[in-house]
DNA sequence: CCGATAAGATGCAAGCCGTCTCCTAGATAT
DNA sequence: ATATCTAGGAGACGGCTTGCATCTTATCGG
């Protein structure tokens, strides 16, 4: 009995965990971590606390809170599942897009997606990132304005930045506001701004 | 001879300064020290230690960082001075008032731009230096896009949130890219974007 | 069963924060 | 001029976070 040090009351933790078993509980304790006290407050000691672990363990895998946080999310809400609306209206494509992405940054929350932006361009590694990010939100309006073009609903040739401009606006409204755009918003931005533009010349 | 505590080699520090007089060398060294090492790693204890005096004294006037750094801002160049553009062409305007934004970030720094633009959301009591600079914004482009309407260049109800475009735009590159937006950015906005929106009808 | 590997605990120096307490210069009032 | 009062300046405080270095020890692969 006296040798009982591994069998229960001593240490309720379970055995060591290692690998990925490990790299898991990190990155579901940095996620809950950002949605409970955000991404500005997130630092590695309470994740590591979270995770019944300790920071060098965190550092041994990820060298900045941003590189964390980045593999946390994409670990949380892998960026596949997007397919591609099709609606059969340009309108619709692009509200559902946008509705996407405003659903994906108010998951996230705003003040985090704000945050990030801003530690990813002080890091220069981090830029390739950035515009991945925005290659990709142009890669779709794009599939979009091509079927729109095919159905007559929308010009031949739109330049790039104007197939950006929807994602764009989200972006910058968030930045500014802090929140999420709402219903209303999405709809002016495709109403007033992107549709005249893209609309057939005659 | 051991009295001698205040006539010279003591203390080589001209006298103590007050009001005024210190508050301007607060600021000063706040603005030297953004220009040097940017607002993220801007302190404080560093600011202080350049002006040659205490936290206390800064923490006196102003509680927080982004307030000092709005403060050396406002200071070094004066909101005002900003006379509206009239070159009798909307175009040019409208690339004056952009080309004016893109100057004025570049010279603050697009990086202390953007993290203060953080920074202030993040503070609920701050939200409204932002729209105040969002009206500003949207105010000069009204005065434009009247006198373009009056010379039959532009449409007559143009929405605040197309005037706002070239603006917004400027600063979702910004954060994007955290440089000041090139010209041939500006123009590409102008023409692409902005003047096709505000065109009128026929 | 035996290493090699990596987890986990802990300690350290450094930097910054925000507040506080002293002491005293200098402006103001009497 | 002397007393008084305000606020500058210096510094210490406890606190938090960072990275890194150490040490022990559990676990995996052979």
């Amino acid at each position: 009995m006296t040798v009982s040090q591994s069998t229960s009351a001593d240490r309720p933790v379970a055995t060591r965990r290692r690998g990925e078993a490990l790299e898991n509980a990190l990155l579901d304790a940095a996620w809950t971590e950002l949605r409970s006290v955000g991404y500005a407050k997130l630092t590695m000691e309470r994740v590591a606390d979270r995770a019944n672990t300790s920071r060098a363990v965190i550092y041994r895998r990820w060298p900045s809170r941003h590189e964390l946080v980045i593999a946390a999310l994409l670990h949380q809400q892998p960026t596949g599942g997007s397919r591609i609306p099709d609606t059969g209206s340009l309108r619709e494509d692009v509200l559902t897009i946008m509705r996407r992405a405003a659903r994906r940054i108010s998951d996230i929350g705003p003040a985090t997606v704000t945050g990030l932006l801003n530690d990813l361009m002080a890091d220069d590694a981090s830029h390739a990132i950035i515009d991945q990010l925005a290659r990709g939100g142009a890669e779709v309006m794009n599939r979009a304005l091509a079927r729109a073009a095919a159905r007559g609903e929308a010009r031949e040739h739109v330049p790039e930045r104007v197939a950006r401009l929807p994602l764009d606006l989200i972006r910058h409204e968030l930045i500014l506001t802090h929140r999420a755009p709402s219903s209303a918003t999405l709809e002016a931005i495709v109403d007033q701004i992107f549709l005249p533009l893209v609309k057939p010349l005659l």
